[in-house]
DNA sequence: CAAAAAATCAGAACGTGTTCTAAGTTTTCA
DNA sequence: TGAAAACTTAGAACACGTTCTGATTTTTTG
């Protein structure tokens, strides 16, 4: 009777959290195998159609998988550096330590995300969650151009554009296959640091360079099979 | 008799045109809808098991129809302009014309390529291709390089796996529907300008300057309007 | 020319995501 | 308390990609 959201929203509220951890622990389990909906409701002990009630498709229940798992944000705020500069590069090894450091996961993860089709366009994450991280990376990339490191010509959103691509593109090739998990956070801080110095005044290129020359040495010590991919995509 | 492959080859080489003709024409008719083997074998006048014979899945099928229809090698042997800077936009620009040439069918080809399932690797374009345009895009480079206009530290190779991470990052945003066809072209040039300027000399930064600010100039006047993802895209 | 090899064919079948219907069950509300 | 609203449920159904089978046709080959 005191409940905060009635009884009936609170049973959804179960169902839901039961769903999303029954998904977790399929995908953790099976890996390689994508976890079918029948299963998963199996798992959750609900019929078939209470996940498309509750989500409305596998993409959703998927994607608040993912939710569930990352919390960027918290731990993003106990970040500490000295300059701007640095703490953009703390920011990409933390987010991208979720991924390597339960690769099985997470590539399974994201092929289900691109596997399902997208009707609409909702995007690669929910509304709030992109809002949310990318006001992050609006305000370190800011700052570096606040603190003088970025050329007052260059627009802090363009930049912001084109380190997303960087982004999503690594993590294609790497839930393809092309790009392997050691791989996958040198290469995509080289990519950051490569468009901020395209973008930066002296101050910033010399802050730059040093992790230039730190993720060139890492990716250069995969030797010559690194599988790459050209430009020209298709 | 005088055939040159036989004519058992012959009358394969046939269906498989056959195949890849109707999968092209489905997808231009159809548009938005994905086009399904039954009818597309329908529309071929093979069976259904024939594309699965000739191509092994339909991820194949519609890879061929995207092979059949670019010819950028082709194209981009009449390119010919000043400098090696001049020569990378130029590339850049001849090859995303496909696409906004004919943005509905790219898009449904594009996302039927992500949308099945690649249980091997396979990638998102055949080996011979890959390798084709990968020879290109690095000879590109490769010639930036050489006429001193990349610092002699830069790697080729890891500025071209930035430039294929942009790539594939925009155009998952552009089949998603994140990033609107008229910003797709500036914003991969951008991106690219952004990387290369970043391993750029001072005389390949002057160079590059021009093609930032322009790509730039274009994107801003889409307004606050434009839709953008932020770097963190999980 | 006849036997053998190769490929296609129609069609059924499997598992998939998703939708729908016709009951039940449980909470809410007057 | 009792009616109404909200949800879940089991189960069938649809279209899909893919695989398989057995019969048929066509090419090669000796």
């Amino acid at each position: 009777m005191s409940d905060d959201l009635g009884k009936r929203e609170q049973a959804k509220a179960e169902r839901r959290s039961r769903i999303v951890q029954a998904a977790r622990d399929l995908i953790k389990e099976t890996g390689n195998t994508e976890l079918s909906m029948r299963l998963l409701a199996q798992r959750a002990e609900v019929s078939l159609s209470t996940p498309y009630n509750l989500f409305g498709s596998k993409r959703a229940v998927v994607l608040a998988v993912l939710e569930d798992e990352r919390d960027f944000a918290k731990r993003f705020r106990r970040l500490q550096t000295t300059n701007s500069v640095e703490r953009v590069f703390a920011a990409h090894e933390l987010a991208f330590r979720y991924y390597t450091s339960d690769p099985e996961f997470y590539r399974t993860l994201w092929r289900a995300l691109l596997s399902t089709t997208n009707e609409d366009d909702s995007g690669l994450a929910s509304p709030e969650r992109l809002a949310q991280t990318r006001a992050i990376w609006h305000g370190l990339v800011q700052a570096v151009a606040d603190e003088g490191h970025l050329t007052p010509g260059a627009e802090v959103d363009l930049v912001l554009q084109s380190m997303a691509h960087i982004t999503g593109g690594a993590l294609l090739s790497w839930a393809m296959g092309s790009l392997r998990t050691p791989q996958l956070t040198p290469s995509v801080g080289l990519g950051y640091a490569l468009c901020l110095k395209g973008a930066a005044t002296q101050s910033g290129q010399r802050l730059l360079d040093r992790h230039i020359s730190d993720y060139q040495n890492v990716l250069s010590n995969f030797g010559p099979g690194v599988l790459l991919r050209s430009p020209e995509t298709l």
